[in-house]
Formats: structure tokens, sequence, C-alpha cells
DNA sequence: TTGAAAGCGCTAACAC
DNA sequence: GTGTTAGCGCTTTCAA
């Protein structure tokens, strides 16, 4: 290996080789403070020439910053997340920032790992899918970092939170699926969350003592579930899943038992995946733009850091977030 | 917000509390250096009591190092790379890793932005699918940080690769296709990557003179590919596509032209996406272990930069890394 | 507009 | 086995 010996090139080198002080070269670089135009721009100039790039342990020490935010999820291996992960990305991208990522597969124990280590990590937010932590637990987080919360109620008014309207999304569901002539609606729930929205909204809309069955929120947890529900309850004729995994295992399962997908028991999920439509049958589900949620939480964390910077000492305190509902619809294809 | 003060614990606090000097907390909490386990007892019990966290930015000074490794992939809404990522969050939790994860679209002006910043993020060391850059950049960047690459032939002897063997994989499926009857094959190839492996397997494999036609690889990219290829070769009856998505894209393709997957017109795809079983038809592809992928990357990397540590003087040059190649299989389903 | 001094919190090296 | 000394590279006072 060929690594080199990190001769680091530091601020002093440049300041030298600028023949300004060390100061000078700091404001240059950080566009703070009264600096001519002329100096700034010969000491960016010797930056350039020297390569050099200061260092985030030494900013860091002093600003406490940076310049990384934390993403928490349960589990990057459903769609559903790399989907929201890449507005995170681009939007994280476009304000200076880099993502680090934590997979807790909705482990109570794991969400709390993964947040110290991102505020041990010198992060400046976070961003969390937390599915098992309680809310005091994530309101002691936002005390010690800037905590948007995605697709969960805020655990207080003082922390933001984004979420897709799942209560809207379900209630659409099962309406088409009464309006398909089904009279007998089975639930296949995510056992994960703290919420259920989903659940609620689907005990609301659906006829009293509709059966819901829990589950993980995977495809195998989907078969298995479906498997169970029908099972118990051989007249339901639709099922609703939590999710698009779910479905897919549903669909699965039922073809395991020889029934036919829509005929003989029709399935929705959630989440409407790209591979959505090329399944077998194409997936009626629930729509929502994963893509403008990464996004948004990215512009809610980035206010609440930006409101942070602003009053650095304990100045006014910064109006409570308004909690964002992200829209949800329907897309009908062949499963129901 | 609640924001606290920010009024942090520090080590000299620790140690005043547990009446000892600073370096005697450093030692309890590192476990280098000699230490009674009494004191070191002790000492372990007032960080807890103080909820003292030793700050990333002052221990990264003095060590330069962040507990910190990048990941850069260039599509993480495809699936293949969140399965290969949750083998390297895994991996990389095991080793005290916490990663920060890039999305490159596979242009190679966001690959060397990627790579910039996680080498001034302080990260220490990059696990990168780099479909753009060059063999010199790749070469350049390890000389700054400990890199392994993936999918794609090391740059220089001196660099870490960790691949799945597409050269098998490749040929497995083009074999099944001749052993299906197949004379007329055609291959969808993802507009990526340098090594282009997959291709030149096809080439060597099927008949001289077959088509191949390029595109991104997406479903899209699969669909417009496909398209194409059967456009200008009417007579070609099997597809081999660069990856699941492409293969997808072809089978809709193929669909909406009227013919029907396999009888018309066979198609294999690569990778063995989670939802390949669930398609429409099942898809016939070629599997690898990417959860093995992302481990494997993430042990290379850690052995590299454990290597760095020790000769911390530029001692002994360690030996080049053996390049490593994952196996690849057949799986087949009812698309061919 | 620029420079000098001070110190952020930690660990490596050396003394004891 | 433990303490002391000396910075790591940067930004934030404050002075010029």
């Amino acid at each position: 290996m060929e690594v080199e010996p990190s001769v680091r090139v530091t601020i002093d080198d440049v300041a030298r080789a600028a023949g300004v002080s060390r100061q000078t070269v700091s404001r240059a670089m950080n566009g703070k403070g009264e600096i001519s135009a002329a100096t700034r721009r010969r000491v960016l100039a010797t930056i350039e020439e020297l390569d050099y790039r200061p260092s985030v342990f030494a900013r860091g020490m002093r600003t406490q910053r940076a310049g990384t935010l934390g993403l928490i999820l349960s589990d990057i291996a459903n769609p559903f997340f790399p989907a929201v992960a890449r507005g995170v990305f681009d939007a994280a991208g476009a304000h200076g920032f880099s993502v680090v990522v934590h997979n807790t597969d909705a482990h109570a124990g794991r969400e709390s790992t993964a947040a110290r280590e991102i505020l041990e990590g010198g992060a400046e937010g976070v961003i969390g899918f937390f599915e098992a932590l309680g809310d005091e637990e994530l309101v002691a987080l936002h005390r010690r970092l800037p905590l948007v919360v995605a697709d969960r109620r805020a655990p207080a008014p003082t922390v933001a939170s984004v979420s897709s309207d799942f209560a809207t999304g379900t209630r659409l569901a099962v309406e088409h699926l009464h309006a398909q002539g089904h009279r007998h609606l089975g639930m296949l729930d995510g056992a994960v969350g703290v919420d259920h929205v989903r659940r609620h909204a689907f005990a609301a809309a659906a006829a009293p003592g509709s059966p819901i069955v829990t589950g993980p929120p995977t495809i195998t947890g989907g078969a298995a579930a479906a498997a169970q529900l029908l099972g118990e309850h051989p007249e339901v004729t639709a099922l609703f899943a939590f999710n698009d995994l779910m479905a897919v295992g549903a669909i699965r399962a039922l073809r395991e038992r020889g029934r036919h997908v829509p005929d003989d028991c029709a399935v929705v999920g959630y989440d409407d995946l790209t591979l959505a439509a090329d399944l077998d049958p194409p997936l009626t589900t629930v729509h929502t733009d994963k893509y403008e949620l990464g996004r948004t939480l990215v512009e809610a964390l980035d206010a609440i850091v930006r409101a942070r910077r602003r009053d650095t000492g304990d100045t006014g305190d910064t109006p409570d977030p308004e909690p964002r509902l992200l829209p949800a619809t329907l897309v009908v294809r062949r499963s129901a």
C-alpha cells in the first residue's frame, strides 16, 4: 500500500505562502469578517495551489459542526426507504451536508444506539424513522440534537415531524375495496411503529370487527399474516396490507393456497414501490411521493439547524415547528 | 425549541470528579496503557454518572480517526445497492464504524465530489462502486485514503477489490439460453462501469455478432434498449439483461409489443433482487449474495485500516491485497 | 482591513 | 500505575 505519509497542509502553510496571517486565511475561506477582495482572491489562489483542505476535526472543535446529518431507518432493504433516502441525499448535498445512515431493524435498542452514535459523531441533526423508541426518548434526544421525526406524530410540540397522510391513504384503499363490492375486509398490519395510523384508519373505515393480523412488514411477514388471517376468517375477500412488501407476501400466500388474485381475494398495498406495476398481478396500492418526503425532511431539519445557529446564545425561543403532512393517492392496478 | 445550552462535560470534569488526572481517564476509556482495574472501574463509573461523551473532534484531532467510513454508490434506488448496504452497515457496526453514504448517479463529477467529501469528512476509508471515474483517479484517491473498489477490477495491484464473478454469471445465463434452444441472443447492457465484464463475457459466449444495445441500468433504460434491439433484430428470441431492472423494462417493452415472455422471447436478468420471484413472469436471473458482498467489502477495508494503524511510521509496506471474487449462480424461474 | 493571542478537548510521549 | 507536558489545526476574541 502506498498511502501517503499524511503531510497535511495546514492553514499556517497557506498563510505563510500567501504572506498573510492565518486569521486572514480563515476569513478568506469562510467569507466572514472584513477582508479586501484582492487579498481574498490571492489567498484563495494559494489554497488552490497548495491543495489545502481544512481539517474537519480542528474546525469542528471550534464550531461543533461537522457538516453531517444522521438518517435512522428500520430497513434499507425495504425499497420504500431507499426511495426516501434519495431525496434525503440530494437535499442534504444541496445544503452542504453529508449523511450517515443507520439501520435499526425496528429494534428499540438499535434505535437508541444509532441515535447515540450519531450524536457522538458530531452530527448537526437527525432524521429518524423511529418504530420502537418511546416519545420520552425522542424528546430527550431532541434536547441534545435537532431532530425531525418521519412518518410519526411529533413526540412533543417542540419536535418537528413530517409524515405522509396515512389516514387518507388508508381510507382511500378501504373505500375502493368497498366500491368493488367487497363486504369482508381484513388487514395485514406491520408490527412496527407506535402511532398505528393505518390500523386505526382501517378499523374506522371498514366494517366493525374486521380482522387485523399483525406481522413483520416484510414479504415473509405478509405471507404468514395472510395465511393466518385467511385461515381464521375464510369469509374475507379483500386484504389491505401495511405496505407493498406485505402485499407481495399476501399474494404469494394466496397463490400457494390456490386462490386467484383479485378474483378470489383482492389485495391492496401501501407505498407504491417502483416495481409494484411489474408484479403479478400489478399491485393496487397507495402512492406517496417518497423522494419528496426525503427532501422535506431535510428542509425541516435544515430550518432548525439554521435557527439554532442564529440564536447562538439562549436568545429567543424559536416557534414550534408546524407538523407537515404529505398527500397520499390510490393507484388502481389489477390486484384489487 | 429546547435544545440544551451545550454545557459539555469534558475529560477534565471526569478527572476532577474521579480524583485522577485526565490522562488516566483517557486510559480508562481506551483500554490502552497500564491502569489498575480498580481505578479503571472507578473512572468508568464516574463517566457513566456524569454522562460524559468524548468529543469526536478533539479525539480526531489527535488520532485522525472519526470512526467513519464512506460508501459511494451509483443509485440507492436500485434494490441491488440497499441489499449490499445492509451487509456494509452490519459489518461496519461490528467494527465500530459509522457509514456515510453518497449517491452518484454514475456521474464522474459526483463520484469525485463524493470521494472528496468523504476524505475531508475525516473518514478512515472508502468503499466505492465507481462507474465512471478512471483508474488514475482511484489510485490518486487511494494515496490519500484506504480504498476498496467494489464490482470492479483493482485499478492498481495496491488497491483492494471485491467483485462478484460476473464472467461466470454471464456464462451461466448464456448457456442456459442456449440449452433452451435459443439461437439468436441479444444483450441489454448497462451504460455504466468501465470493466464491461458482463458485455465481454456475453460476446465471448454468445454467437459472434450477437447484438448488444446499451442504455441506463434502469427499468426505463431496459425498456428502451429492448425496444431498439428488437426493432433492429427481430430474429432475437432471448435477451440477457445487465441487471434485473433492465430485465423488468425489457419485459414491459415486450408486453407492449404484444410479445409473450418467455414463449416469444426469453429474458434473463442479473442480481436476483428480492422481488424477482414475484414479477410477472418470475424472473430467471443470476444470483449473487449481495449481503455477503457488503460484509466482505467492509472486512477488506478494515484489514487495510488496521494495517495502516499498525505501521504508524512508514514501516514495512503491507503486501498487496488479494482481489476477491464472489460466486454467482443461475436461478431459473419462468422468464427464460 | 489585518494580525496576535488564546484555547477548544483530547491523546502521545515522557517523566515519575 | 499514574501524572505532566505538549501540542493537534482551527476560529474567536481582541488589539493594532
